[in-house]
DNA sequence: TCGAACTCGTACATGACTGTTCGAGTTAAG
DNA sequence: CTTAACTCGAACAGTCATGTACGAGTTCGA
């Protein structure tokens, strides 16, 4: 998790972060993960209010904008790295892409929105890098399913992938949108996939 | 088009606005749009410099950045609205529908990412109440295959709107990302909403 | 050709955000 | 209990965007 050089600025000479120094990263990334998963444009300061913490703390935890966007995405990346080790993913396919699609969707859906929020405070590049690794296991369950016979081969891998965050997030749309409840949703998702990737 | 009381500002006695501020306000029109649809955040020196056009230039037309974005929501609009007279929608509704979609996709892919980078100047409801003829078009289009036996039943109408707009800011992405040529793209788009609509 | 419409650059007032500094107070830790 | 880590507000400098005002020049239109 993380690294060693972590976007912390001050550190005790132990390498430990006092108690309350903690406590407080954990409420500013708490409260960032909230507002900038809602809305783009998000300012440090609003961030350091809602966190119930002074703008000067927050900046000496992380140095800019930019850093806090870089530890808001990669706490969410290892939630989610963290997410998949819970999941089934044996057996069929289809069941197990099911089951993926029913216990993270509404974790895919945040990180998405996260990501569509914090473009312009972080580089594309490192984006790609960080998110990488997560679309890679939804591929290769993916290919799992092509080669099985399970999923279709008429259409390019990296299309199947890229529709199920589409639908993923254009589900979120519909619930906020109030077209679609919470409990529907990750049915509809689930018919919807079954019926893009059957062969 | 439009209306009486459009964004303008300044006009002759007459009603009539003078052939270089109409052609000014054209190329205007044309940098924001090319600018808008491209990245959000973009500013109104910005639009002016890439019009060719000084900012107090662009001021006299387009009292606020609000009445420019509304204005170039608006031009998208009404050009889409165009476009949609000159598309068969007789027939089969599945035949029908990839008609549309090949024909109109790039049109409502560039609505869309205009839409997306419009959002926080102008008002949800505005834009909302603006896109909305479009959506029942392609509504009514959807419901007609439905009563016709041609589409699925088991999901929500607005649904399976919802995810062919989706699905078409997914292609966008994916030709932007070089995963998907433009020839393929209008092709992999129809054969996954037959996949996802058909019964 | 004459006047009104239009354009332009420059300049100004205003406001929002970022990141830093300072000093004084508070709190955890050994 | 004593020290170092931490927090806080206030204040400052720098940047960037918006929208307005002015005055002089250019261009359309009748």
């Amino acid at each position: 998790m993380a690294d060693g050089k972590t976007t912390a600025s001050a550190r005790r000479p132990s390498g430990q972060r006092r108690a309350d120094a903690q406590r407080n990263m954990d409420k500013i990334l708490d409260a960032g993960l909230k507002l900038y998963s809602s809305r783009p444009g998000v300012s440090v300061a609003e961030v350091a209010e809602a966190a119930g913490v002074g703008r000067v703390t927050l900046y000496g935890h992380f140095p800019s904008r930019t850093e806090l966007a870089k530890a808001l995405m990669d706490r969410a990346f290892e939630e989610t790295e963290a997410a998949w080790e819970g999941v089934d993913t044996s057996g069929p396919a289809d069941a197990a892409l099911a089951r993926v699609v029913r216990e993270q969707w509404h974790l895919m859906e945040r990180n998405r929105n996260l990501r569509d929020n914090v473009i312009g405070d972080v580089s594309p590049q490192w984006l790609r890098a960080r998110h990488d690794p997560i679309l890679r296991r939804i591929e290769e369950l993916i290919t799992r399913g092509r080669d099985d016979g399970a999923f279709r081969t008429d259409l390019p891998v990296s299309w199947l992938v890229t529709s199920l965050y589409s639908l993923v997030h254009a589900a979120s749309d519909e619930i906020t949108a109030g077209r679609l409840t919470a409990a529907e949703a990750p049915e509809v998702l689930v018919a919807s996939l079954r019926s893009l990737y059957r062969t």
